[in-house]
DNA sequence: ACAACCTTGCTATAATCCCGCAAGGTTAGA
DNA sequence: TCTAACCTTGCGGGATTATAGCAAGGTTGT
């Protein structure tokens, strides 16, 4: 069951719908009213029996939802963010479902695949795979041990350490993404964030290897040590106190040039791990 | 040439960038600013051979906009609605572009016809229909003719018919859509529209025929005579000064049962003709 | 008892979005 | 003057998203 989902029964002065009558009243087929759910936009009541139960305000709600999508060509993503700045709709946090759909995105966009190379390897649909990923849908236990058994990870990374950080982290505290060659990464903060900061740990001659790029932008701040960084062939050597922006696009790589541990701060957005 | 366009070279004192150097910066392809800039999002000017000048407010907009789409998901219509309220962003009306796009739309809809099945058999792509009817790529002079073959109509069709009319329309102005047995529809206002309100002008016994649904709602007030309707096999019987609201997803049928003709004045949201 | 609805998980298809290319023209530097 | 690298418009191919329907099983209301 989502979060936040109330379970009661509705009194006989609060008149109500079943999600047929609401399709049929708004003009949209009862699966996008459940796909708009999920986004954040009407959230009903349910009975005992979880049948989804709809106030004439979540009608009316979504039939501006249809105008906008159908008259205005707005995408769902735009209807919530407008309806919510309008304090129309209040999204719920993604919890446990937002966080797997983004991580699954994350790592498939680290290993370069389209949508359909995963859905056929994984065997599901394209359309169903982009949903998950957009946190859309959700996958059954079996359809999620596929994935993560195809990117080789424990199916339990997909519920444990996909909840929010809190605002405050302490050391002990930051999760260890990765830990390559002589190059330590802790992350800051996570959960549904824009921006992904880190702390990276980088041992004398580590680095990124071969250059790369991918979408976003970058800062950095040098905590301690020194960094080597070049970016479309022109290469920059910061120092402690030194700070850096740049595009992510720009096909970069770094590495540490000195003789002790460097540590440094990055944050990127939007994230990419 | 675009309304509004304006061709001028540009003051050494005003630095401006070619679109090469925009796309690098905003982190997105040239096509894509291209296509945004159809939207309405970003309108540079021109040098006389007709490269695109792009100034650092506008950079910086492609980056909202970029920025809108890639972390928060919202699509273009969505991003230049949002940056019209803010005022950032003036579209200019849709001129001529715009009404062919949506009478494209409409005579494919009408026909109750998929993108893929017109442009198969108009020997173009989908996407490039879709983008047609959307108004966001043109069409050269080949291509419509071919769109207009297909649909049996005149080339000029899409280049003279498709202005939008004034605020204020005389009897003599109306444009008169079609004329079925004993059906006379004249439209009231007509260009890029939200509500599209005819008068329509029924002889004794004649009527719609078949009952039909398409999406939107409707609205429609009796002038003179009597209009017969029936929605989901309930009839109802409407005379002079009566009004009726209903939704265009309920099957419906009408005709006049009287003596004499029916005036009728019918509003519907979102144009369906 | 049963028709008509609901649930979740998922598919197939329609539509949109993105980026690259062809052909031809322009720019800016060697 | 030449030429590489850019631009233009028109369009295609492929990736992604949006929509509506279905299977299997459960619920509701007459």
């Amino acid at each position: 069951m989502q979060p936040g989902v109330q379970v009661m029964k509705p009194t006989s002065a609060e008149p109500y719908l079943k999600i047929g009558d609401v399709a049929k009243k708004v003009g949209v087929s009862p699966s996008v009213i459940r796909s708009w759910e999920s986004l954040g936009l009407a959230r009903p009541r349910r009975t005992e029996s979880k049948y989804r139960l709809y106030t004439a305000d979540d009608v009316k709600l979504l039939k501006r939802a249809r105008f906008l999508r159908k008259v205005r060509g707005l995408n769902a993503a735009a209807i919530v963010q407008l309806l919510k700045r309008e304090g129309k709709v209040h999204p719920a946090g993604d919890g446990n479902a937002g966080a797997i759909g983004a991580h699954l995105r994350q790592l498939r966009a680290r290993r370069r695949l389209s949508l359909a190379q995963v859905a056929q390897a994984v065997g599901i649909s394209v359309g169903f795979l982009s949903a998950l990923e957009r946190s859309q849908m959700s996958g059954s236990v079996g359809t999620l041990r596929k994935l993560a058994r195809f990117y080789k990870k424990n199916i339990l990374d997909f519920f444990n350490a996909s909840g929010a950080s809190g605002r405050q982290v302490r050391p002990a505290e930051r999760k260890v993404l990765e830990a390559g060659a002589g190059v330590r990464m802790e992350l800051l903060a996570w959960g549904n964030t824009v921006m992904e900061p880190h702390l990276f740990r980088i041992a004398p001659e580590a680095g990124s290897g071969d250059p790369y790029a991918h979408e976003g932008e970058e800062f950095i701040y040098i905590l301690r040590g020194d960094l080597e960084i070049t970016l479309d062939g022109e290469e920059y050597r910061l120092k402690s106190g030194d700070s850096f922006y740049f595009e992510s696009a720009t096909p970069h790589r770094w590495k540490n040039p000195g003789r002790r541990e460097t540590w440094v701060l990055w944050v990127n957005t939007p994230p990419t791990f």
